[in-house]
DNA sequence: GCGGATCAC
DNA sequence: TATGGTGATCCGC
């Protein structure tokens, strides 16, 4: 194709950083404005020299067996993006200590000398910084393979040879469908970065190559950046090591020192003996088995890791306000504590983590810095039972930052680092030297956040999470390929079955249920519906019969697709390998009943039945009292010719191994006990067990009670200081919060996810328009003729979906709601007063 | 509101 | 032979 024009300004760029001007010393890039903080922004790259890091310093018990893998095969494998530059392995920082070193943190000035040093990336001359990845030769492309998982870096010494694990990887999976659909997926993404690449070199061109502009632009954002950097706050982000793996070796000694996964038709981990030989989390099993023959597989426990989950938990909660992540991953602030207590940051750490493994057997890694972000890179530097502790101060998190591969920042993925990676950026280090190239397609990579990552700015607060702020449940399974429409129905019977028993447990209705379908070919396809801004429901019944409808038309319409000649997304074959359910759009029924305030608004919720308020009868209620006419199939109809979706023909019959295969799913709907039959009949799952949606949101309404019976300490949290906003429930950190400060203080935690990739657009608009001139939208046509009356938000061309955003101003939907300035226009006002304020708003709110 | 992508764990 | 489940966010309609 024509992408990657080798002419192009590629080259131009190839020179570009390192070119005429002296750039360090003539872009400063930064000026602090904070007072308080006297330091001086080192440049991009500072070098690092270091020794190897101390490995095993400190650390008591839990033995770690070394390493010990065996040699390296020979394989081959051409990459065909050559790094630019081999990297220094784990280099020791300074400011950055690896262990409970009482240097670290001290506050003491670390002397990260940053003023020299030539820019390390640019030394090693890229042929060709600007490339799109072409997979011509023999060999798959490096996308691809990395696609198909495997070792994502690191740890080189750790494992076995890494090319060798991938070539296995890729044998293994290229004659599969999902190998085949990874492929499509990998060429997609290539037409992105190409068009990308190909948009770069143009705008690059027309500069001549020089963007010295650009960078100066970019250095006023670092210097706004900067201002809002806060190195008060101590977060250490808590993550167990091979979480799953180790409750079971905690409930099963002998499984210690083997080499075991966890899960079946797909890891969910591996033990660290299973990790020499490559094996890791979200592996195919099968594919495992080729990395590890003598592996063994654990069938999933999740009763067993909630109940380690709560026990660190419990721990961590001794030393401050935490916000769990996942049930292995919690971040917490030790700021407190450390003052308290009289101890450095990296000494608290040590305690909460030798308290936990003495007290639950559980091994976890540290890591500790002032903000989220780093913390979370941080706790993964000295993984088995290890921590990593860096300084509170500019240099140290620059550094530390600067170092990582650019897809070691939470929240870049798989394709981030592509396309990244095809405009040269591979280190952190990398955004500062090519910011001005950077700038030029902001939009597209969000440069902003990336910013914030060489900065190594993160989220200091901790925040927790109310029920209210759950978005959604969901149910999905997936099965051996099959295109029997009967056997469908039965299995969102099933499925809708567990939907409406996750959201009694969990006390949730929600109005919008969404239909999700996976074809043969891998498609992932989803249609939704929304019964009506007040109608809640949580019963299976509607969730089978909407669930239906939805994929009745979806069958339709692509019948009707296919005698128009046209192919449907997924192929012609409507063959599935997987449905599932979501219910969004929550109301929390726990704080609707709590508070009583139920007014109007009838029932919550009776046994299974739909709990819809008064305005919700037309939908529910008349399906509810209209029998089982709509669910007219009858067993009888199971093999059924006419059943059969694939007129165009069945795909892998079957003689299951492995998934949600029971050749009976009987309608169960009206079931009266035997659900659970069902449900352990799933059991045959390539799971082994589903994780029951609650994982993480399920502590958050007992907390109270779990902190009341498990407290130790019973306070660590209150005395001392004065305010104290801040209490400890189950969040997701790196959600909520962000976006609802319009002053956006902070910048990303772990991941907020608000600004990546190309959000940027959106930010200038809504973020920067108060001190406009800062950031420019040439680039950007900008206003389209189309505008919302109530929050001004800008519609390009579609009065649809303009009209779907006015209306759903009346919705009393969350998105626009935060768009809406107090002051905002009157129409809003008055339009929402007339409505009813959503249950949402009027009981969830603390 | 919807649907597709992306990401984390 | 063969590649999971849950939840969230964001974009562009
Ligand atoms: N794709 C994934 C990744 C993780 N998990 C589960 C199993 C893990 O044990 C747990 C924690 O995830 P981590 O990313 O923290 O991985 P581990 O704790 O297993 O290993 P590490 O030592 O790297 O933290 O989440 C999962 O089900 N599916
Ligand atoms: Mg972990």
């Amino acid at each position: 194709m024509a992408p990657s024009p080798s002419t192009s300004a590629a080259d131009l760029l190839a020179g570009s950083p390192p070119p005429p001007v002296p750039r360090l010393a003539s872009t400063s890039p930064v000026r602090l404005s904070r007072a308080s903080q006297s330091a001086s922004l080192p440049p991009s790259t500072s070098k690092f020299r270091y020794s190897a890091p101390p490995e095993d310093a400190s650390t008591t018990s839990v033995q770690r067996p070394k390493p010990s893998p065996p040699r390296s095969g020979p394989v081959k494998t051409s990459t065909l993006l050559p790094r630019p530059s081999p990297r220094a392995q784990e280099p020791q920082q300074a400011g950055v200590s690896s262990y409970g070193q009482s240097s670290a943190w001290k506050g003491k000035g670390k002397e990260v000398d940053s003023s020299v040093a030539a820019p390390a990336v640019a030394t090693v001359p890229q042929k060709r910084p600007f490339t799109s990845t072409k997979s011509t030769g023999p060999q798959p492309a490096e996308s691809l393979l990395r696609r198909l998982g495997g070792p994502s870096d690191q740890k080189a010494g750790l494992m076995r040879d890494k090319e060798e694990v991938r070539q296995i990887i890729y044998e293994a999976s290229k004659n599969s469908k999902y190998f085949i659909a990874q492929q499509e997926k990998d060429a997609q993404l290539t037409l992105r970065v190409d068009a990308l690449v190909a948009r770069l070199n143009r705008l690059l061109a027309e500069r001549g190559g020089n963007v010295k502009a650009e960078q100066a632009r970019v250095d006023e954002m670092i210097a706004e950046l900067e201002k809002t950097r806060v190195l008060t706050e101590t977060i250490v982000v808590v993550d167990a090591d091979a979480f799953y793996a180790s409750c079971h070796q905690r409930e099963d000694p002998s499984l210690v020192g083997t080499a075991f996964a966890v899960g079946g038709g797909v890891l969910t981990t591996a033990s660290y003996e299973a990790r020499k030989y490559g094996c890791s989390s979200a592996m195919a099993g099968f594919v495992a088995k080729k990395l590890c023959p003598h592996l063994k597989f654990i069938s999933l426990d999740f009763s067993l890791y909630s109940s380690c989950s709560k026990s660190i938990m419990a721990i961590l909660r001794q030393y401050g306000d935490i916000s769990p992540a996942s049930l292995d991953e919690a971040y917490c602030s030790l700021t407190d504590y450390c003052r308290r207590e009289k101890v450095t940051p990296a000494e608290a750490a040590e305690r909460m983590r030798a308290q936990v493994l003495a007290e639950t057997g559980l091994s976890v890694s540290a890591g500790v810095s002032p903000n989220a972000m780093l913390s979370k890179v941080a706790a993964d530097k000295n993984k088995p039972n290890g921590q990593c502790v860096i300084d509170p101060t500019p240099e140290a998190c620059m550094e530390f930052a600067g170092g990582l591969p650019i897809r070691n920042v939470p929240g870049i993925g798989r394709v981030s680092e592509r396309i990244l990676q095809a405009v040269g950026v591979h280190t952190v280090a990398d955004v500062y030297r090519l910011r001005g190239e950077l700038f030029l397609i902001r939009n597209e990579v969000g440069l902003s956040f990336l910013l914030r990552a060489y900065l190594g700015l993160g989220r200091t607060t901790i925040s927790h999470a109310d029920r209210s702020q759950r978005k959604g449940i969901s149910v999905e399974r997936t099965f051996h390929s099959e295109s029997n429409i009967a056997r469908f129905y039965k299995r969102l019977e099933n499925i809708a079955e567990a939907l409406a028993g996750d959201c009694e447990k969990s006390q949730y209705s929600g109005r919008t249920i969404t239909l999700k379908i996976k074809t043969h070919t891998y498609q992932s396809i989803s249609r939704a519906k929304t019964l009506g801004s007040a109608i809640y429901f949580s019963d299976a019944r509607t969730f089978y019969t909407e669930g239906k409808k939805l994929l009745d038309k979806e069958m339709a319409n692509r019948r009707q697709m296919i005698a128009r000649g046209q192919i449907p997304k997924g192929g012609k074959d409507f063959c599935l390998r997987l449905i599932g359910l979501r219910l969004s759009n929550l109301r929390d029924d726990k704080a609707t009943k709590d508070t009583g305030k139920l007014d109007g608004w009838a029932g919550t919720r009776s046994k299974s039945k739909a709990a819809t308020n008064s305005q919700g009868k037309s939908k529910v209620k008349k399906e509810e009292s209209a029998p089982p006419d709509e669910l007219a199939f009858e067993s009888g109809d199971l093999d059924e010719e006419h059943n059969r979706s694939d007129l165009f023909g069945d795909e892998d019959d079957h003689h299951s191994l492995g998934f949600d295969d029971e050749d009976d799913v009987k309608p169960t709907l009206d079931g009266d006990g035997d659900e659970l039959q069902q449900l352990n009949n799933f059991i045959r799952s390539s799971q082994g067990e589903h994780p029951s949606s609650d994982q993480l949101w399920a502590a958050v309404g007992d907390d109270v009670d779990l902190s009341g019976m498990e407290g130790f300490d019973e306070d660590s949290a209150d005395e001392e200081d004065d305010i104290k906003p801040i209490d400890t429930t189950h969040k997701p950190f790196w959600t909520a919060g962000e976006s609802l400060n319009s002053k956006k203080q902070t910048g990303a935690g772990p991941a907020p996810m608000k600004d990546r990739l190309s959000f940027e657009s959106k930010r200038v608009k809504e973020e920067m328009d108060e001190d406009a001139d800062f950031f420019i939208v040439e680039d950007e046509p900008v206003v389209g003729p189309l505008k919302c009356p109530v929050c001004e938000k800008s519609f390009a061309g579609s009065e649809v979906a303009l009209s779907a955003h006015v209306a759903s101003h009346f919705d009393d939907e969350e998105p626009v709601k935060k768009k809406v300035k107090v002051g905002s226009s009157s129409s809003a006002k008055s339009v929402k007063s007339v409505k009813p304020r959503s249950l949402k708003d009027m009981f969830a709110r603390r």
